[in-house]
DNA sequence: TATAATTATGTAGGATGCTACGAAAGGAGA
DNA sequence: TCTCCTTTCGTAGCATCCTACATAATTATA
């Protein structure tokens, strides 16, 4: 019988599903990571962001949002512009490249996500998304 | 009201627990990713595997698994021996080293994976492993 | 047997992830 | 103000992951 653990569960569903994301992005020049960066910054009401705000939502180290924001700043979708607040750091902003290409970068970011969660039913899903807040202690 | 999507729940779950547990691993010389490399050699019946055993055991494509292995093989814990079915490709097995740290290593490992579902009760870890399950295509 | 398709391993080059370290601005308390 | 601590951003160097391509052995088929 095969006792699979969900840790080992978790990282193959993760390179799974980027092996599914990634050429899908690929169209638009994005890869998933540089994509939920662009996310973020359609999402938030400022629609700018800084380095750590999006560290922190996504769990990821600070130089692997640098490497990413260096990717996406080289084709043009963001920009960093002066933050009024705080000296210590610019805001990241979106370009009018990637304002323009909003709408249908949200679509097919749905689509794909939709993919990753094709074979289960919407309870099952519901229920997943509650299992991982749980799991991740970010239910509260 | 936050809506998490089940993608980038799994990506930070992913992310999250490979931050808890490479630097418990790291006290014996190993990521998590070469851990799951010896796992599954110390599990098999044979205590050998060919790489694309290991590659469709665990998602990952098959530069992966070479350079694993290379880290591996460069710490001593794996080596490449003669397979007298098949001369395209080496068996990946076990060195000594290997075989004497395995009691450790499991134990180890089977600690980790429990932190991973640590604010889970036992219920919601079995629900969890149905749905990833599912969601993997990999339930029958 | 000879040819073709498949399978298994290997290499090149790049993106994404990390730890460890450093520098500069902000903020708190003497 | 001055000192200390925290926060934020940045760099160096490396592991893990990928796609794309190549090579050699096996297997299937004419």
């Amino acid at each position: 019988m095969k006792i699979n653990k969900a840790a080992i569960l978790i990282k193959k569903a993760s390179l799974e599903f980027e092996k599914i994301a990634n050429p899908i992005f690929a169209e638009y020049d994005l890869t998933v990571s540089q994509y939920r960066i662009l996310k973020f910054l359609y999402t938030g009401e400022s629609r700018t962001a800084r380095v750590v705000d999006l560290e922190k939502h996504y769990s990821m180290t600070h130089p692997t949002t640098l490497g990413l924001l260096e990717q996406l700043e080289k084709k043009g979708f963001i920009k960093r512009v002066v933050n009024p607040n705080d000296a210590r750091g610019k805001l990241v902003a979106l370009t009018e490249k990637a304002d323009v290409m909003q709408n249908e970068i949200e679509v097919l970011g749905d689509a794909v996500e939709k993919k990753l969660t094709q074979r289960l039913t919407a309870e099952e899903t519901a229920q997943l998304v509650v299992l991982l807040n749980k799991l991740l202690g970010s239910d509260q």
